[in-house]
DNA sequence: GCCGTTTTCGGCCCGACTGTTTTCAGTCG
């Protein structure tokens, strides 16, 4: 079992606990199975080390629980609490409003045990007679019924995050607002949110919230307080927004833009000072008197920190790092030289090169790589050797005509086939700038095999990056079976890069997998993978998935500068 | 069930909003 699996597991039994109104092990549960999730190694190497119990928030029972799962990958606790718990109730935990209690009355009342026996009931207004439910209940359920059964849960950052700018836009054009900000999983820059959240500064909250529930995007108000408000937009997407007064600006930031694991941490770390922090400000426990608020680096301060940029707030040892001191300097779009990965019309691109070097000219690239698909390719057009060639007289004219303002590469995305073996001859190879090299075929082959095959791609000597290096698609489709563990080690050997695609449903790279690769010591190219030039704007979520795995500029390959490009890369090579 | 520069036992993050109640439990973030 793997350490998503093993999560779940202990999720479950947090859910069955929480169930049988077990008090404090739930807690204790689903921090383990955070931890375990969010780690970069896999599990079972830790339990073969016997470091099971290093893990935070695992101790003797549970690495016990661990030991079993891996051994007989069942676990007889789970099968016993499942047994004593109806089986569905943990459906309806699902379902928002409704959590334990409500689950377990449900059911000794109703016998209900599914959500579409919940729904039935709702429909036919049988909870109308349980003690403590009225009409809104029974509506607000319907209503959380609906939204699971029309909702399949988190949208892309890529949807998500203009959304969420417009929302803004529109708040500070109808208000003098001098404090607003994105906040949440959205400011963290996590792959998918499930929510947008909005922090306002304000004080005069009240008028804030009106502007808010009026914005003519909005389907449908869900909550509407004095300082706290929801709303769902005609999108589908929920958004959340709150008004704190000004001295609270840094601790309500905080505290909005968690996660919630960091924040409890944080919370702990008060609470050994004798510190009490809420989104309000930090106080001192025994006299009330705050201590810090205003701005999140005074809040961190207090508490003996150094600022944590949002995108690591995840509790994954960035508190550590903090407190020693150690925190990385994250790359940021500054850092960023120039794009590796843009498609033209030569293959199923949209714009012509000239378009492609001028949008890398607008956005201050020193250098813009064409990396059109090769000839196997069809459905997308690839280029065949003679019309790579063609495309390098092209490109390279393209060169001269940017006057040395921007460097235009010469490059390919050439498919790596199912024996790891490349696209084009190396004697074409050779003529150009950079070389990625991607897998577009055959995802299903068996993990051995498919290692192989990248394996001997990334060590031919032919390529400089191995493009989208696990082929998942957010939501869509899994990754591919790869022992990245071996890929990693392979690039490292060969001086290979990993891309990471920055397009909003790959971001492959992973963040977890981008820390993972830089401490095999293999260096990140962040790139586009643009099919229009709209689309080389990308690049901001691939530097954000990148923050969020810890990388720092040396850690990625466009942060070289223009004169030094060529040596690192292919044709620089012997 | 986990954990310890106050602790190996006794704690475990904190507050807003809602609904249905006459003061609060449940849920959520």
């Amino acid at each position: 079992m793997d350490n998503s699996e093993i999560a779940a597991v202990f999720d479950e039994i947090a859910d069955l606990l929480d169930l049988q109104g077990v008090a404090f092990k739930p807690i204790a549960y689903r921090r383990a199975a955070r931890n375990i999730e969010s780690m970069e190694i896999d599990i079972n190497e830790v339990a073969a080390d016997g470091k099971i119990e290093d893990i935070p928030g695992v101790g003797k029972a549970m690495a016990k629980k661990i030991e079993e799962m891996i051994r007989t990958g069942k676990l007889a606790y789970l099968d016993d609490l499942r047994s004593e718990v109806p089986s569905g109730l943990v459906e309806l935990l699902k379902i928002p409003d409704v959590g334990p209690k409500t689950a377990v009355v449900l059911h000794n009342e109703l016998g209900i045990t599914s959500v579409a026996m919940l729904k039935e009931a709702v429909l036919s207004h049988r909870l109308h007679g349980i003690k403590g439910f009225g009409e809104k209940t029974e509506e607000r359920i319907l209503q959380g019924i609906r939204t699971v059964e029309s909702k399949s849960g988190r949208t892309l950052m890529g949807i998500a995050l203009p959304v969420a700018e417009a929302f803004v836009d529109h708040l500070k054009e109808s208000l003098p607002l001098d404090k607003i900000c994105l906040a949440g999983s959205l400011r963290r820059g996590k792959e998918t949110v499930g929510d947008i959240d909005i922090l306002v500064g304000d004080d005069k909250p009240a008028t804030v919230m009106d502007a808010f529930v009026s914005y003519p995007e909005v389907d449908s108000l869900l909550m509407k307080g004095p300082t706290k408000s929801s709303v769902r937009l005609r999108s589908g997407l929920q958004v959340d927004i709150r008004a704190v007064e000004s001295k609270s600006w840094g601790a309500a930031l905080c505290y909005f833009t968690g996660s919630k694991e960091h924040n409890v941490s944080m919370r702990r770390i008060g609470v050994e000072k004798g510190l009490k922090l809420n989104e309000y400000g930090l106080f001192e426990r025994e006299s009330g008197t705050m201590v810090a608020g205003a701005t999140e680096e005074e809040v961190y301060e207090a508490l003996g920190l150094r600022y944590v940029e949002p995108e690591i707030r995840e509790n994954s040892g960035e508190l550590e790092a903090s407190k020693q001191g150690t925190l990385p300097v994250l790359v940021n779009r500054a850092d960023i030289r120039g794009d590796f990965h843009v498609h033209t019309s030569w293959s199923d691109g949209a714009n012509k090169v000239e378009d492609v070097v001028s949008k890398a000219m607008a956005k201050g690239y020193e250098y813009i790589a064409i990396t059109d698909h090769s000839q196997s390719l069809r459905i997308a057009n690839g280029l065949s050797p003679e019309r790579l060639s063609k495309q390098i007289e092209v490109v390279r004219k393209a060169d001269e005509l940017g006057g040395g303002r921007v460097r235009v590469l010469a490059g390919s995305e050439v498919d790596i086939r199912a024996d790891g073996s490349l696209d084009f001859p190396s004697s074409l190879l050779k003529d150009l700038d950079i070389v990625i090299g991607s897998v577009h075929s055959r995802f299903k082959m068996e993990k051995n095999e498919m290692t192989k095959r990248v394996v001997n791609a990334v060590s031919s000597g032919q390529i400089d990056i191995l493009g989208h290096p696990t082929g998942r698609l957010i939501g869509k489709r899994a990754p591919y079976a790869l022992d990245l563990e071996k890929v990693f080690s392979a690039a490292k050997d060969s001086g290979v890069c990993m891309e990471l695609n920055s397009f909003p449903d790959r971001l492959d790279l992973a963040d977890a997998n981008c820390r993972h690769a830089m401490n095999s010591g293999v260096k990140v190219a962040i790139a586009t993978d643009a099919h229009s030039v709209e689309q080389m704007d990308y690049i901001k979520y691939g530097i954000t998935t990148a923050r969020r795995g810890w990388l720092e500029a040396k850690d990625v390959l466009n942060t070289v500068r223009g004169k030094d490009i060529l040596k690192r890369l292919h044709g620089g090579r012997p």
